[in-house]
Order: C-alpha cells, then structure tokens, then sequence
DNA sequence: GTTCCGCATGAATCGATAG
DNA sequence: ACTATCGATTCATGCGGAA
C-alpha cells in the first residue's frame, strides 16, 4: 500500500468528484458538513477486476477506519444509509454484515432500520439446495436518537393520475406502482384511489436497471432517489464515498441536492464525469 | 422457577401435543427424530402477559439451550426455520437477531440461508422516525451442507416471457421437433413445455391472517406450508416447540405430515387442541 | 404510431477440474 | 487438503427492429 496518497477533485455546478482513495478524502473533509451518505461499497470478492476484492474475513476491519470517518463527517441530525449484501461461501451465509453492524454500534452508530430492496429481477439461476437471491439489505444508521426525516417527500400522489390510468392499468403500470409504493401487488389500487396519497414500508420493490448501454450501476437511480427524498431537503449535502459511475450523485442533482462523490478507480471515475456533465446540463425532472 | 416440571402429551392422529416447557420436552426427545423445525418464538418483551416476556439482553441466552436440543433432534439432513424480527428499543433496532445468529454457528449449526416474509398488509400506525414495519426474517439453519430441499413443490406460475414464446409455437411446428428426438431438438422443445412454472426466491410475498374468530395467529398458515413442502415429503416429522394455536401443526397435517408440537401456556394449549381436532376430522385439502 | 417479439445482460452460485 | 478458475444454470427487463 502506498504511503502517500493523492486526490484530484472536479466541481461541476452543484457536484463535487474527488477521484482518490474514499479514506484520504474523507479525512480532509470538515466535521459534520454531510447531511446524508448513501452508499453501496464494493461487496465482499466482488468486482475483483475493477476494486481490490476484498476477501470476507478482512471485510469488517477494511470497512471500519471508513465508517468512522462517515460518523465524523456527518451532521448529528444526518443519516448514513448502507446498500449491503452477504455473500454465500462454502454452502452458507457470510456473516461480515451482522458483525459489521455490531461493531459499529461500538464506533457510536445508532442502527436505527434495516430496509429491504426487493430485487424483482434477480439473478437468475438454480441450484441444488438454494433459490435466487432476490433482495438486499439498507442498513440505516445515525448519531442520534432523532434525525430528520421528511416522509411526506416519499407519498405517492393518487390524485387523477390513478384514477385516469386505472381503466387501462396493464401489468406494467401496475408493476410500476407496486415499487413505488411497496405496498404489494396491485391488488390495493382500489384502495388507493379513495386516498389522496400512501404511506410506503420499510420494503421497497424495485427492478435493477437493463443493463444495455454500457453504464452498469449496481443499483437504479431510484434507490438513492428515495432515500434522498426522505432524509435531505433541497440544498442539502449528499455524499458517496463509493460513487462508482455516480448514481447516487445524479439523483441528488435532480432533486437539487449538493452532491460529493468519491471513487478510487480511474474509469468508473471517468464515466461518473461524464455522467455529472450531462445531468448538468438536462434540465431538473421531477 | 419450578425445580421439577411436568408435562402432558396427548396423541391425535398424526399429530403429539405436548403442554409443558419445551426445553423439558426437547430433551426427552430422540436424537435425529425429526426432519423440519418451524417455529416463531416469543419475541423479546413481547406476549409479556403469557410467556413472561424475555428481555432482549436475555433474549440470546435464553435460546441457546433450546437451539442446541433442536440441534441434537433434528435428522442429519434436516432444517430449522426461524421466523424471527428483532424490535425497536428506544428508537433502535435490537442486535439479539445478529448475536443468536453468531452464538448459533458457534454451537455447530449453519446459517444456510435468510428468507425474506414481505407482509402485505402490515400492522399499521405512524411514527415520526419510522415506517411501518413491513418484513420479518425466516432464518434457515443446517446440521449439513448438504440437506433435503424439494424445489419442485414450491414452484410458482411464471411471467409472460416463456407464455409468449409458447404461444407462437404451433402443434405442427411442436410435432415436427418432436419428431427429431435423436437430433437434440426434440428433448430442449419438451423442456421449454414443461417451463410454464419457474422456481420462487428468497422473498415471499404473504399477507399476514386476518384475526377471523378471535385468536389471530401469529403467521398466516400458508407461510409454515412454504417451507413444509420445501424441506419435507409426506410421512415427515414437523416440529414446532413454540407451537401456539398450532398453526404450524395444522399446515403440516394438511400436508400428510406427522406433527410435534409443544406449548407451556396453558389456554394456548387448549385452543390448540381444538384446533388439530377439528384439522384432524378435516378432509386434507391440496 | 402501437404492439409484439427477439435478444443481450446481469453485486449469483454450484460442482468439477486444475494447479 | 486447499484454493483459483470455468462452464452450466436461469429469468425479469428494456431496447430495437418488425408486423
């Protein structure tokens, strides 16, 4: 490992790309000048060709010097929202998350809730004595008791929309509406049209993105979308240390978030550039 | 606490009902006598008025000594299903999940796998830090690596893909690539037939039972009937030492397996006695 | 313009094979 | 014995071309 270290760092309007190693950007950065990190660091083995890969038995010890970091650069009434999955070794589950949460609750973390990412188009696949792994885990963490949440941002309107859409609902409508409000499978729409709007859970069903154009993010843009709606307001600071080719960046620009991102690896950090410069550009869809 | 303890067992049809602490019954019990564990024990302060309510701090040690009898009975190749969620402490989540689940694999079980139980309907309510609490965990555990898992039995209809593709496929055409078995084409033709049903994940989709006469179980029947026909044939052993109402007992029954089940509360016993009666005059319905 | 269909593509996992 | 690599398995999704 290299003993010095360097980081470039790019503004391009509301966002800040430092291309560097996430631990020495984060240690420069001010205390509690973050609102909300949504991150999904490289999972354990994966993504060897790309990130280091690292192995499930150092995971917990490599992750930890970051989390304290993320605790440190994080505002008291912010949020830290993790994107993680155990890996299958040897026939079982490994067990790096579980012991993750732990000792980050020994760091100061507050693990306030555990979401679930539906994954409805999972990997496909069979085996002998396990089926697909069809969701993820969003660990929610924080400094204190009470944070800020805005959860009205999250309602899903069902004003005319629904009610002129009903009629003609064909199975991808309906699926749509399933994810964005996680409530079930359409057998609720009915429901619905007597509310004006409705509380999501603590799942949420979201179809990973086709992967076609090159651009392969880990996750949909509306993963971060929502979280970002829920914990940040406009002009609020939106970190990810472990931006790969900048999701969760471009879901904070669109909704009028200050974005920070870092990413260690030169073509992912060049993508993201890319990526950056042309939501800058597109006007803000909401 | 008793020193001594005394338990009853009453014999209907397929099924053992036990009324005493199941510990005290679990260690009368055979070594490697059953196939499938399925149960959901009281959760930590939960049911305070009929189990005493265990205190999360407590929760772990307190199920060890029953997790390692459930190691001792189950056959080699069986499986433990433990529906499980850990609640919110002072606007935390509990870690008594994470830490049983470790403490478990240090007494020789394997964390083979985590379900995910989406509750449709969800309990209601509205906090200002959180949402409705939509999921529960349903752990699986192993004596083995290798284990009994019918994939068959639990497979589901499938989307429209494989539907559309066949549609196409006119008898004539079907006939012709029949005809050429020898060729290859015959046998990949019969097996795309066959594909009107894929496999599940490791999500399912449940709602939770509605209270019908009074007692509300705990589970809805079809979630202990999952699991029954994934890890076990007909003629099976099924126990459940938490059984309640007897949900569980009931879902194995209907399924022509032979039932165990313990319950130390004493009008829990008594409803599950009428229950399995009734269940055990039904007609088996598939 | 619609609707339909073909196709590539995944934070996967297992078992066998090779060093 | 223990680890690294490879092929086989499988299905929801969006894009692009065709009817």
């Amino acid at each position: 490992m290299n003993v010095q270290s360097t980081s470039t760092a790019v503004q391009i309007g509301d966002a800040l790309l430092h291309h560097g190693d996430c631990l020495d950007v984060l240690r420069a950065m001010p205390d509690a000048s973050v609102d909300l990190v949504f991150t999904s660091p490289p999972y354990a083995d994966q993504r060897r060709n790309t990130y280091g890969g690292i192995h499930p038995d150092d995971y917990v010890e490599w992750f930890l010097p970051i989390s304290a970091e993320l605790l440190r650069v994080l505002k008291p009434e912010g949020t830290f929202c993790l994107n993680i999955k155990e890996k299958v070794v040897n026939g079982e589950r490994s067990t790096y998350v579980l012991e993750l949460i732990l000792e980050m609750r020994k760091q100061g973390w507050r693990w306030t809730e555990e979401f679930i990412w539906h994954k409805k188009n999972c990997y496909p696949g069979k085996w002998p004595n396990r089926f697909r792994d069809a969701w993820e885990r969003i660990l929610q963490f924080n400094r204190q008791k009470k944070f800020h949440m805005y959860q009205e941002a999250v309602m899903v309107p069902m004003g005319d929309w629904a009610k002129s859409r009903l009629r003609k609902l064909g199975d991808n409508d309906r699926k749509r509406m399933d994810s964005q409000v996680g409530s079930g499978f359409g057998k609720n729409i009915a429901n619905w049209l007597k509310r004006d709007k409705a509380y999501p859970t603590n799942v949420l069903h979201l179809a990973t993105e086709c992967a076609n154009k090159g651009h392969s993010a880990a996750f949909p843009k509306d993963l971060p979308d929502w979280f970002i709606r829920l914990f940040t307001q406009e002009g609020d600071v939106v970190l990810d240390p472990f931006a790969g080719s900048g999701t969760t960046l471009e879901a904070a620009l669109a909704r009028k978030r200050r974005a920070i991102g870092i990413e260690i690896h030169q073509p992912y950090f060049e993508l993201m550039l890319e990526n950056i410069r042309k939501a800058a550009q597109a006007p803000v869809l909401l």
